[in-house]
DNA sequence: TTGTATGCGTTATCAA
DNA sequence: TTGATAACGCATACAA
């Protein structure tokens, strides 16, 4: 005999079969009050009601799933789920889909692409009903391919991926953003500006090139190419970018960082040379956090907002989950740049 | 050729049926081999293995957790999930139970006691295998009750409740980190120091106030009750108390914050009122984030290892799944205070 | 070592 | 409107 002990009277699990048996009525119709089926008489309703609050029942939600071939349930695949910016994005998604009656499955690649893949299989295999997806790497062949696999909608977090056509994606204008930020500091008399950004294989890290370039471009020059440094979005990357950078012969007058962990990095440097910024050199960071806000002096900031980021992502999803027939959509934030007093006119 | 879509010819499930069928071998089989049973000849195990990966057959995760009675899966409530603190802890639960092959389930309860009640029921309906919880409000009945109505093992996260006596606990000692705080600032020769910290009702508040008012009677005297303020962890609270407290008569010579997002709240208020910690004021803050270290002057913290904290209910619960018999645990997570800039002494 | 058969708890189809 | 019954995909007791 196959074994499994839960609640119930003798060990086994309780289920609609000793709610039926106690309503005195046919498994069938307990599954049917308790799913509201249009077609049943009051007097059923109650009765079984009445079973069911008697014997304490507890639908089994995996059981439901398995026949439904739904599970109620969505994954949600962040790089670093400690950013408390990524946590924000979460709460955004978590908060809509809640609403909508669904769980999201929050996983943690740690920035490492095998991983996103692992999770992507590991996420088929629960059956989830939709994914969402900000990758570690957004080409890596892996990863792709599992998504593929998928046949559950995808919304890409900040993501292009060319080849998954079928994702819809959420993106702010981080170009947009980038470009005014870059705009203040020239316009500040900085000519010399530094960035520090992420990974230069991912899309926030691609568009804030892109606005980086199109201020100069806009003005006639291009771009210090010398002081424009991608690589990863830890602190370890920031507190070396700048230090790098700030050793140089001709050093930037002003640093534009692509994250708030590159911040913390950028932050430590400056602190240990003791520039102040505001004063001996401008900044400019992605991302409203405490940190910005407090600092002495505060921060100057493109920001997004980031639970409302979140949100989308998640109606985006839903709105696939229901219509299969939708077609993917691209859905884009707004930045705006918080002018604070780590911004100044450079005087030459 | 290995056919590239998961779902059957027919449009339904490719299951291990139709593995069953290509290898030449009963369904039982197929499931032996998957599930690495050690009864298994290699030939057969080859076979089969082989049809699988023609196939490219993936499991069904939901259909194995029915038969098994078990989900691999834990669920996490969280009290405030953007929180960079909360988001720790989960990171470092969901590292470990990552390697023990568990999904971790993160909700946000919002500091809502409703929803803590409304999570564990359904977290019970999806049938996880544990749950671990940091309750919004550690006496409210109907949470109490939904969790006593869990038969998977539960840990506490940082949160006292009697009436689980079945549930193991992780804490931290906010007793000893606040002691060690209190004893710096008197030794420093502050005598009005003002605590703000969270719900009165919680462990974390319960054993900071106990911390507190061990350093002063240790000295033979009272904390001033006056300068003890409880409510919530939030950043608003925070400054609200701040403000009171430093517009009476005698206010404090140094500030006790509670949390992270209680000195975003105080920190506010000092700023606007032109008072620098350090300086003005002394000020220690609880858990060490960016904003502290990199605060000017740096903040003393009550520091704790909160990934590990999150790494140690994991273990406190997988140890509850794996053995049904072992008894609940406590297990307390060490705390140090890191002296910086912030604190100084009094000059009367 | 492998195959047969049953049931996990639910929902949906079909008659009545 | 209700009841009987057949899946959903898998893992296991038992027979061979």
């Amino acid at each position: 005999m196959p074994q499994t002990n839960r609640q119930g009277r003798n060990g086994s699990e309780l289920t609609m079969r000793e709610v039926a048996e106690r309503a005195g009525v046919a498994l069938s119709s307990v599954s049917r009050v308790l799913n509201n089926h249009p077609d049943v008489s009051n007097s059923m309703r109650s009765r079984v009601l009445a079973a069911v609050s008697e014997l304490n029942y507890e639908p089994n939600l995996i059981a439901s799933s398995l026949r439904r071939g739904s599970t109620m349930t969505v994954g949600f695949i962040v790089a670093d789920i400690s950013n408390p910016l990524f946590a924000e994005f979460s709460k955004g998604a978590a908060t809509e889909l809640d609403l909508a009656g669904y769980t999201m499955v929050l996983a943690n690649s740690e920035f490492k692409r095998e991983r996103d893949a692992q999770l992507a299989r590991l996420f088929r295999w629960r059956r989830v009903d939709g994914l969402i997806v900000s990758l570690a790497d957004q080409e890596y062949p892996e990863t792709i391919a599992e998504l593929q696999r998928l046949e559950a909608p995808i919304v890409l977090f900040d993501r292009d991926a060319p080849k998954l056509p079928q994702a819809s994606t959420v993106t702010a204008d981080h170009a947009g953003g980038i470009r005014r930020a870059t705009d203040h500091l020239l316009d500040l008399g900085h000519s010399r500006i530094a960035m520090i950004t992420g990974p230069s294989s991912l899309r926030p890290t691609q568009e804030r090139v892109r606005g980086f370039s199109n201020a100069y471009r806009a003005r006639g020059s291009r771009y210090p190419a010398d002081l424009l440094r991608t690589g990863s979005f830890d602190a370890a990357f920031g507190e070396a970018a700048t230090s790098d950078m700030l050793l140089r012969q001709s050093p930037p007058t002003a640093i534009i960082s692509g994250s708030n962990q590159l911040l913390v990095g950028v932050l430590r440097t400056l602190h240990r040379m003791s520039l102040r910024p505001g004063r001996d050199i401008a900044l400019v960071s992605c991302d409203d956090v405490p940190l910005a806000e407090l600092h002495h002096p505060p921060i100057t900031i493109v920001h997004r907002d980031t639970i409302n980021m979140g949100a989308v992502a998640a109606q985006l999803l839903l709105e696939r989950i229901r219509d299969v027939d939708a077609p993917p959509r691209l859905a884009s934030v707004r930045t705006e740049l918080l002018v604070r007093d780590s911004t100044f006119p450079i005087t030459t």
